[in-house]
DNA sequence: TTTATTTACGGAAACGTTTTCGAAAAAAAC
DNA sequence: GTTTTTTTCGAAAACGTTTCCGTAAATAAA
């Protein structure tokens, strides 16, 4: 028995059924001005009714259009990166486009051979929050070179030029840090991320300058980097808050330490906020229910989605290349709960 | 000045660059028996030199593989299903694949254009999980009529023969409303996501079970749809708890109606357990250090993903369709908390 | 040595679009 | 009534792959 062909509608059968050519067809679906409007009426009915859909591949190969663009990012289990994603798919959908999702788990080696299948051309452009394990951006070149429009969000590759979508990590490092001392902290340890990440060096130097302005040492020893494990995270916070006895602030540079820091606080039996106070950045939305409520610097995730893919947008419409100048930085908010309370 | 082409390198170039004609590369490049070793390593060589990067759009359109597939979800700004794009990403990788991601906001509309597009060939195979406010399936028929195969993953639609990865919906339910009988609550509430849901049904079904095998009356009252706006869930929980004082046990069948609940007896200052016990379906990371801590049945989300992916991989490399035989169902736990504690 | 088979490659068609070029018919200008 | 312009459409060339088919040389079988 020969099987059903089941051929999908494509323009050549389209063309038959209404005796007309491919190109006409195409043309009529494209709403090009050749096109007479009742040829057009006529060809998007048959359309309708055969349930044509046109081969993104086909159409992709010709115009040189995905009509996708990718979105690396190091994770998806995290509030700030689900509310981003959020956000730009939201403006993909508007500008009828298709998103690609690519995890890179802060790995550097992932984030590289992703940047590379990507400048093959399976994009029409790139958002990203680079790993924190990348120690450059020299990954990245090759998507300039290749004229890929590239937007970062948060996590910036420093070195290239092009737009990025931040928030004000200095200002907000320095009120944390601020609102830590004005609470009666003396000794503040600040966690981050990973030595390399930009933003991580930026609040750090609010983090430090907040202290000098409040007469408080700097102390080298109260700075701790955080891994990609949650248990060893809770382990050298402990050990931290151990060997360091007057340690009564916590400034956590991302939600997973603070988290941690919980942690390790239980473990010690230290009480929150009586004997350390703890703030974080973090985009929780459980933070108000913790125990104790997390005061947290919130920073605007899904707004700094749609920004930054309403930035590649443009460039990608106007086929201009993405420019530093169109960057934006955004303004986070503190939110004080009782984790610093007095 | 005449502007670089920037001609990207494709199979011509480095053709004419290798002294051999196109379809020899392309065959040295996927290994084909035909070519000599010495010759492919030669290409190989080549390749790796000029950066070639094969045409996505081309090769898709050509081999009718997109080596891409669709993961539809309601939404990302949620535990589990984080968890569960993790799985996937993480399986699609290994299968040198890409994903599309799609957001239906429970939305059945969106939900219908996402699958109509899809329907068009931009991907291999799809993973959904489906959107509350969709009624019943007959949107996904012309996926099986396009012979895209599809593997259902928590959410299923009703009547479509594929594959569908689930938990043990029904034996969660009753296991955790007699969790709750058993710590004392004589009257439990049931918040659900949808009416239309199946996972909510067999939940429920398997909290009426439980009441009436511990010989509870199961009143109608005692049930309540969620929205999609957390103020007004909110605001219903509170009613119901006013209207119905007698109520000493809530049960969410996930995990934003476990917040609403929080909010609601916090208003109210019912105490928690203590006046009210709550559980919930949930994979909140925070869980243990909500105030109290919550007791939740957690889904094995991120498994949930890889398997989810696993069984669609299966169907696309040996061109198969996903028969409903290869369905999974994997087991929730119940972890036990201060939330329903004594 | 002659014939059959295998090895290693090239030519060209095909995938389904978009778009360039051309051209007939209709309308407008003269 | 002729010429010019506009309108509306068709033929065919791309886009960069994969793959079918053919074929020369090299090897094996006779």
């Amino acid at each position: 028995m020969p099987a059903s062909p089941l051929q999908r509608t494509n323009l050549k059968k389209l063309a038959q059924e209404l005796n007309l050519s491919i190109s006409t067809v195409s043309r009529a679906l494209n709403d090009s001005y050749e096109i007479a409007a009742d040829t057009k009426e006529r060809v998007k009915q048959k359309a309708q009714e055969l349930g044509y859909e046109p081969n993104p591949y086909a159409s992709g190969l010709r115009s040189r259009k995905s009509k996708t663009i990718g979105l690396v990012i190091p994770e998806v289990a995290n509030n700030f990166f689900s509310l981003a994603i959020d956000g730009v798919e939201e403006i993909a959908r508007a500008n009828d486009y298709h998103v690609l999702i690519y995890l890179t788990h802060e790995s550097h080696e992932r984030e590289a051979t992703i940047i590379q299948h990507l400048a093959g051309g399976r994009v029409d452009g790139i958002l990203m929050s680079v790993a924190s394990e990348s120690p450059d951006a020299s990954h990245l070149a090759t998507l300039v070179e290749s004229n890929v429009p590239l937007v970062f969000f948060d996590r910036v590759g420093e070195g290239i030029a092009t737009a990025r979508v931040t928030t004000d990590d200095y200002a907000s490092g320095y009120r944390a840090t601020e609102h830590l001392v004005e609470q009666g902290c003396r000794r503040v340890a600040y966690l981050l991320i990973s030595d390399t990440l930009s933003i991580g060096q930026k609040r750090m130097e609010g983090y430090r300058a907040a202290l000098q302005a409040h007469g408080l040492p700097a102390d080298a020893a109260l700075i701790v980097p955080g891994t990609l494990d949650r248990d060893q995270n809770t382990r050298r916070i402990r050990e931290l808050l151990e060997q360091d006895p007057a340690i009564d602030g916590i400034f956590a540079s991302v939600e997973t330490l603070a988290i941690s820091s919980y942690e390790a606080c239980q473990q010690l039996g230290r009480r929150v906020p009586e004997e350390v106070k703890i703030i974080s950045f973090s985009n929780l939305a459980t933070a108000a229910y913790l125990n104790p409520p997390l005061t947290t610097i919130r920073q605007p995730a899904y707004e700094m989605g749609k920004k930054a893919a309403e930035i590649l947008f443009r460039a990608i419409s106007r086929n201009r290349p993405v420019l530093p100048t169109q960057s934006a930085e955004l303004q986070s908010t503190l939110v004080v709960r009782r984790s610093t309370g007095g």
